[in-house]
DNA sequence: GGAATTTTTTACAGGGCCGTAAAAATCCTG
DNA sequence: CAGGATTTTTACGGCCCTGTAAAAAATTCC
């Protein structure tokens, strides 16, 4: 393994061990075997090796959701394998999505900034294209506003990198039918027996506060 | 309003313009117009401004949400209640609740950060709660994952502090509506022919992944 | 108006961190 | 083995930040 590949191995690990605004070139450099000023010669900033982190996944969560969207698959079947594209992402580079992830970054260099920003919005922009286009062959529900529900499932999918732990979590092939479930068909049973109360006028907020 | 008040609403604002870990006790000093050491009169430390910014929504989301499982209303009302419950707490504090969930926050102070952790784990406990309450009643789908269906829940909502922006987004009430129905019935139209590569026999994944 | 209280400023102490450049050490190749 | 290339270390420069305590200023109250 090159040194450069080591210090991204051990720069993730302490990233998301300690989080990326608490970990200095350093704690780096410890955690490979070498002084700080050394990374100097592999990586031009402490930014530089977040960037190089980070970049790969959103990257290729977006190569991998054009894909699909190109792919002939139904809606609903795209719909599944977009999650499976997003969550299969955290096994094996659970560290990795964790640390692109968990913090909303602030970087100091405004070009890398806004090229990260850039692939994070066109990954947006292709999840509200396959809502789009599954609502427009009547396959998703149309009066949903796609941003929206694009907006929900990320969240859905992102929020993992607070809580997933692959020694500890269920295993992601779970994960994703639950969420696909979720998402495509919701956590009601159609079977259920409608409650009385679903038959009436909705309420307003200002009545349901008072209860 | 009292200095102290003051204080926290500018840190606030700070906190959400620039991200917390790049603000400085200067920073917000210079945004109340007094020196820094004088913040140091009315909070023990920055972490102590951080935690009365993020303590009051995290309990306040806990209080609304036990008030919700504890009252009389079907499982879907409670559903909607809850996300309700969750949304609203954007509109007008929008801030506060940026500030509270968009970056992992991991505090020097460790009595402190365990209970930060303890309220959001208490919360994360409740919706948990809510969902199996649903499945019990025969409501919710018993197959899944309660503590899973939660996070996913979490997630969707949580994420709102990556993007939502009150001068920009579309009404909190909006959002509630789209991101009940995709939890509660889905985003799939019930009516929608189901293709024929729905009846399929599952592909594997390595064979998705050929494609 | 003066004392008490509150608030702010001034001064201080201590520590951490980023990044550059040149020299030294190590490794590799012919 | 010597020269070239690569890698690491040493030395340096600069800046930022947190928090404390005492003094000064401002405010409040009787």
């Amino acid at each position: 393994m090159s040194r450069r590949i080591q210090i991204l191995r051990r720069a993730t690990e302490v990233f998301e061990r300690q989080g990326v605004n608490r970990t200095s070139i350093e704690d780096i450099a410890n955690a490979v075997g070498i002084k700080r000023e050394a990374i100097y010669y592999y990586f031009k900033s402490r930014a530089d090796i977040l960037l190089k982190i980070i970049l790969p996944q959103s990257t290729s969560l977006v190569m991998g959701l054009g894909a699909i969207i190109n792919s002939n698959l139904p809606a609903e079947e795209k719909l599944e394998a977009a999650i499976r594209n997003h969550l299969d992402r955290f096994n094996p580079n659970y560290l990795e999505m964790t640390v692109a992830l968990r913090e909303d970054h602030f970087l100091e260099d405004e070009g890398k900034a806004a090229e990260l920003r850039g692939v994070w919005n066109e990954y947006t922009h292709l999840w509200t294209r396959l809502i789009e286009d599954g609502q427009e062959q009547g396959i998703f529900k149309p009066g949903l506003d796609a941003r929206m529900v694009a907006n929900g499932v990320l969240g859905m999918c992102n929020w993992m990198s607070r809580w997933y732990d692959p020694g500890k979590s269920i295993p992601i092939d779970k994960i994703l039918d639950i969420f696909f479930t979720m998402v495509a068909h919701g956590i009601v049973d159609p079977g259920a027996k409608p409650p009385a109360a679903a038959k009436a006028p909705r309420r307003t907020r200002k009545a349901a506060a008072k209860d």
